[in-house]
DNA sequence: GCCTGTGAAGGATTTCACAGCC
DNA sequence: GGCTGTGAAATCCTTCACAGGC
């Protein structure tokens, strides 16, 4: 079933869902592709190819109706759900996304929190007591959580992705700044801004070939 | 010059770039496409595809010296260089932004900050006052900023981006939920988790059609 | 024998362009 | 007249496969 759609194609659904989900607030209750691919600088063709692989969405002369749009798309994503999310790694950068207000309305619910270090074990972060590392993968086996969040250093960052994927994590948001192996069947995302960055400056340096020296 | 590159070639040099620091640590002199790709889990052909586009660095039979290998990529993207980023937002995100030490050691410099909110100006984030919004504009023709940082809110980024544009700065790291317009001759990247989330919930909904109900 | 650099082939994605419907 | 849905065309990107050099 919903065999064979590419993987950039997903990737788009959830900024169209956004987009519409922003219309919805500003009262619009229809849209064409012309439009939304305006307001995301993106071809209509594109939105409308995208949204074929799932479906007739439209209606010709008309447009898409912003609401059952956004629930048809909330739908396909698994957007109407809640999703039990581990965080791992509670320094810093771990504690900044724990605190951070974005993922419970979207229904991401951190659930468990966990953390190498004894100093932190028992700890209260969120709503969730730091646990020791050592019991991730046990952990994982006994309770149902959906995606794993890695925020520990680049070093540590392959062991704890492994023990995610020992535990039967099969989706990992990966905030440390290297690329971790994961089985060909575990969806894991990268969060790097320098890696950003780094790209960015080809295209600054492209314009100014030496710095005025 | 350098005429039409893939933008997702320039996308993977930096990880190239890393892999080969991470290589130089270690002691390793010599990596073939084989082995990086390995690494990284990309194919060698690709690898060497990529790296064509800028030269012929390779040597038939032994591979690429790493250490001069990486000192081309680092030259290519302009890693040889320091650059003067401004940082938009001085909320909880802007101030993890500051705080976050792994721009620095990149060469990322972060040398100024604003915010709109009175009360946050004239405080000092990390080495820098904050400034009011209402100079961003002015402070970006005075001074030589290559990179912007958004942590604003979704609701104010657009503007914040268009200051940035007015001022302007040609590369957007973008932290707000929502993706800005910008002119074709600025690069924009955006850095999202929860997009990325909503994304791979789609392949986790795909194996468990339904919550065990 | 091993490994690069690269045309050519293959595959994936985007865009075109238009039939069909409101 | 406006707009969708979609095959077909065009474009972009990846992989193959091998000549050539170490």
């Amino acid at each position: 079933m919903t065999l064979e759609i590419p993987e950039v194609v997903i990737n788009r659904l959830p900024v169209y869902a956004r987009a519409l989900a922003s219309l919805a607030m500003e009262g619009e209750t229809v849209v064409s592709s012309q439009a939304l691919g305006e307001k995301l600088d993106v071809t209509p063709a594109q939105i409308r190819k995208d949204l074929s692989y799932f479906g007739r969405f439209g209606k010709q002369g008309r447009g898409y109706n912003v609401q059952s749009l956004l629930t048809k798309l909330r739908e396909i994503l698994g957007l109407d759900r809640k999703w039990r999310v581990c965080l791992v790694g509670v320094g810093r950068l771990g504690q900044a996304i724990a605190e951070y207000g974005g993922f419970e309305p979207q229904g991401f619910q951190i659930v468990a929190v966990f953390d190498s270090s004894p100093e932190m074990a028992g700890k209260t972060i969120g709503n969730c007591t730091v646990r020791d590392s050592v019991e991730l993968e046990s952990y994982l086996r006994q309770n149902a959580i959906d995606i794993g969040v890695v925020a520990v250093p680049a070093r540590a960052a392959q062991q704890v992705v492994d023990q995610l994927v020992n535990g039967g994590i099969k989706s990992i948001l990966n905030y440390a700044p290297m690329m971790p192996h994961v089985p060909r069947d575990v969806a894991i995302r990268h969060i790097d801004p320098v890696l950003a960055m780094q790209s960015m400056t080809f295209y600054i340096k492209q314009r100014d070939p030496l710095p005025a020296k």
